[in-house]
DNA sequence: CCGATCTGGCTAACGCCGTTAGCCATGACG
DNA sequence: CGTCATGGCTAACGGCGTTAGCCAGATCGG
């Protein structure tokens, strides 16, 4: 979690998530929150300023948690593309929700915390030797993996596994 | 356009597209959209059973745009990624909203004309020689560029041309 | 020990949203 | 000439984010 957070604010972030992980975006209302917390909504802003400020922190743990699990990956296996894909790959269909909350909008790097978009960016510059453009690259076909696949984008038969090992094989060829 | 919609449900479309187009996801609204038509919010409803169904007629205008502009491309320069994907960039860049308002959702292939779907992918799909998961790797690649250059994601001073360049090399080698 | 202050609740309300119900003028058509 | 479809309208509902203003209880300095 964060420690910028009061405790209560911290119940809050944590509610507002299990909300949104079980019901989706549209169910995380002010209101809805306020009422899995047994409080009124006005009573929410004693905590945080808006909902944005609420998203924004759940966003901060998207990054950071995708942050952990590709330097739990790379640990595994120093080097590996692949490793690193499968870890993202994972870790965004299981919070496919929050993965799009964190995602679809532009980044919110003020209310961030310092560094954190960078830490969550090293292990793939790392894997890519310090290729930035490569890695920029291998970032956005991941993106587009993921998030596509959320959507349900591809046809229902494709055979995504295939996709992603030849996206990769080309990319770190 | 669409032939199946009625001449008034097409200028209220247009009138959508406008709006969306200049004001962001946030500004389409039946009040403002009815409003911008001279007419009440209600009155909509005449014309479409819902919002959503407007949106979709949206998403059908995107897909049948982006099929064209490929389609342009490939003729242009047959077999070259490189002109594909300059095509598929310098559109979805001019047409911002629209396409994350398209590509921001599952397809709503119910609503969509048959074939569309479809015909927006053959391009790449011959230029990839058939090869579908390549194609569908390629797909990711693109959008994942095109989506996180919208929103701001990457950092202020990268360079998409050569992330651009690096990828698309990667994946047709 | 007491008063001040801060914390974190509350109710009421505003203006916006999508949407529905129901009314009515116009004009086409048998 | 009556009937009916078309495409407007007003009024209203419930839900949204948010604000203003009130209040109980804890904390803490004098």
């Amino acid at each position: 979690m964060a420690e910028h957070l009061t405790p209560r604010a911290q119940e809050i972030a944590a509610a507002a998530r299990a909300l949104l992980e079980e019901s989706g975006p549209a169910a995380l209302t002010m209101r809805t929150l306020a009422d899995r917390l047994g409080i009124k909504a006005p009573s929410l802003y004693k905590h945080f300023p808006d909902k944005h400020a609420v998203e924004v922190e759940l966003t901060a743990q998207l990054l950071a948690e995708t942050a952990e699990v590709l330097e739990a990956a790379e640990a595994r296996a120093p080097g590996s593309p692949e490793a690193l894909a499968e870890a993202y790959r994972a870790y965004a269909l299981a919070h496919p929700h929050l993965y799009c909350l964190a995602t679809e909008r532009p980044l919110p790097r003020a209310g961030l915390p310092a560094g954190l978009e960078d830490r969550a960016a090293l292990p793939l510059l790392r894997t890519c030797a310090g290729d930035l453009d490569l890695a920029r690259a291998v970032w956005a076909f991941a993106h587009g993996m993921v998030i596509l696949e959320i959507h349900g984008r591809f046809p229902a038969d494709a055979d995504l596994d295939a996709a992603w090992k030849r996206g990769l094989k080309a990319l770190h060829a």
